[in-house]
This record gives C-alpha cells, structure tokens and sequence, in this order.
DNA sequence: AGTCAGGCAACGC
DNA sequence: GCGTTGCCTGAC
C-alpha cells in the first residue's frame, strides 16, 4: 500500500499500538477541496445505513464532518456542507470518492431498476443520498463475521475495540483513530484475545478466518478480483461462521459486487410484509435477483434503511 | 431484570 | 431438505 503512514503531509502521525502518543499540532490549515459528485450523496445517511461502522464525527476548523481509517491508511477527513458539496483534502479527493461510490451514475444504476416498483420508489425517495462503499475486503469481512445477532451499535464497539488493540493508531485534530488490523495481526493474536474484545462466540470465527486469510488457504484478491459473484460467494461461505447473509455483505461492500444481495430479518421482513414474498434462503435471494436484476445489492441498500426506519 | 438482536453450525427428523 | 436449538454479549 502506497504512502501508508502520513499521507496528510504531516499533519498526521503513525504509532504502533505500544508506542506512546505523539504530540499533536496542525502543521498548516487544512486545505479542504470539493470532492465532486454526480447525482444524489448523503454522508451521513451513508455512513449510518449499515454497511460501514468506525467513522467517528469531527469538527475540523469549524467543519463538521466525519474522519476514518480506509484500510491500513487514515484517517481520512471528510465534512459535507449545507449545499450538498463534499469536502476533503485535496490529495484525499480521488480515494474518498473510490470508497464512498461516487465515481459511478445513479442514474445508470436506478435505470436497470424495475420501473413499476412503487416501495423500490418510495425507498428511494426516502433516502436516495444513500451510496454502497468500498471498503478493503478483509475488514469488510471480518468487520461482518461479527455482527452476527448484533445491533449496531455493538458492531461499531467491537470494530473499535478490535482496532484499539491490534491496529495502528494515528492522531488526528487531537484525537486517535486506529486502522483495522492486517487477517496476520488477528491470527497472531489468538481466539482468547479476540474473545477478549467481547465478541462471544464470534472470536472463533474471526480468528478461524484470520487463520485461513493469513495463510493464503482463502485468497481474498482472487475472490475480489477474479471470480464470479456466485463462485466468489461459494469460496467465502467456506469460511467458519460465514453463511450467505455475511459472504453477500463482504461482497457488496467490500468487493463492489452490486449484484450480491444481503437476506437479513429487514429484508425479509420488507419482502414479506410489501412484496409479499415468504421464500426463504436461496430462493427468496435467487427471486430477489431476478426482480431487482444485476443492481439489486443497491436497491437491497435503499430497502433495507426504508424497512429499518419504517416497519 | 429480562429480552432479544442486521447468523451460523450442528443437529434432529 | 427442512425446522430447531445453542451460542456470547450488552443495549434497550
């Protein structure tokens, strides 16, 4: 990974999680660029739709916004203002919109829709700031292995407790962040430590799996890169504690699979409840994708915010 | 204080 | 093949 450490100039600095903190001073004021986009874009929205969980508010020289680590680098800064525009470092600019989607067209996307889909409308217009991410596959899927009968908001206190003690720390506008440890770091550290960051039984699964990615047994760039949606799918569910429902999110979220769509308690509830659909499993996915077509991971996204504020 | 979550594997039939 | 059950933990 190319400028892991310091890619804000030097307004940033690298710890290990031994290391002692840095003092902290802004070397020069931000400069703060807009990150274009085309079509709708709600941060915020975004960032609480479910599909990500470590993004911490922040108020940078009285721009309100949100920092994160993408990956081993960070943090990242972003604020978006009262008109829609996007802010963030100029250098940040193109990665920010890689990782928030907003390289591609909606319309395009909205387009391969069925058209005479009133709720796929009606959640559209409930929340069509509403962009899939893409995160680096590992934490993508790590991050899911354990949030397996979890609310969010212990999602989010697992992935932090995680990255506090195995991932690098960074300081930012006098605070820390810490980046998602590499599959290596969490095998190194064993089940117990894992177990540690209370994680229950999940510590098995994401132990098992830092295991097998460390190792190389599952490779996940062959899985991102070089395999189709249902065989890349076929190779995650391999891994211990990873079922459909994880290996789609993964897919979606961290590979830029559109067409992988995540079956959870919303989603059925919103197929049963306005579709009228009481397939299971397999079959309820395979319908979804036939009648959401090669976007329907996207339209599962719009869905499953609709269902979870509205039903 | 209990209840129950944004699942999964291991069973039992 | 299908339906049930145990599993860790903490937010509500």
């Amino acid at each position: 990974m190319a400028h892991s450490v310091g890619h804000l100039s030097g307004v940033n600095k690298a710890q290990n999680q031994h290391g002692s903190l840095p003092s902290h001073e802004w070397d020069e004021k931000p400069r703060l660029v807009k990150a274009p986009y085309d079509g709708a874009f709600s941060l915020h929205d975004t960032l609480r739709s479910g599909q990500i969980f470590h993004w911490d508010e922040v108020t940078v020289d009285g721009f309100n916004g949100y920092a994160g680590c993408m990956g081993e680098r960070g943090p990242f800064f972003l604020a978006q203002t009262d008109d829609g525009m996007l802010h963030t470092l100029m250098d940040d600019a193109p990665d920010v919109q890689r990782y928030f989607g907003l390289d591609v067209s909606l319309r395009e996307i909205h387009a391969s829709f069925p058209q005479n889909d009133t709720v796929l409308s009606e959640a559209i217009l409930f929340c069509p700031g509403i962009r899939i991410t893409r995160q680096p596959m590992w934490e993508c899927l790590a991050t899911f292995i354990t949030s397996s009968m979890k609310q969010v908001a212990h999602i989010r206190s697992m992935s932090l407790t995680i990255r506090e003690r195995f991932g690098t720390r960074y300081e930012f506008a006098g605070r820390s962040f810490y980046s998602y440890p590499p599959a290596q770091v969490l095998a190194d550290a064993g089940e117990e430590a894992l177990r540690a960051c209370s994680l229950g039984y999940r510590a098995k699964s994401l132990h098992r799996a830092a295991c097998e990615v460390a190792s190389g047994k599952i490779d996940l760039s062959v899985i991102e890169n070089e395999l189709s949606t249902d065989e890349a799918r076929a190779e995650l569910t391999k891994l211990y504690g990873v079922g459909d429902k994880i290996a789609n999110c993964a897919l979606l979220f961290g590979a830029g699979r559109w067409d992988a769509f995540p079956i959870d308690v919303w989603m059925e509830r919103i197929l049963r409840d306005r579709y009228r659909k009481r397939l299971k499993g397999p079959k309820l996915q395979a319908w979804a994708i036939r009648h959401f077509g090669p976007c329907c991971g996207y339209a599962q996204q719009y869905l499953f915010h609709f269902a979870r504020k509205t039903l």
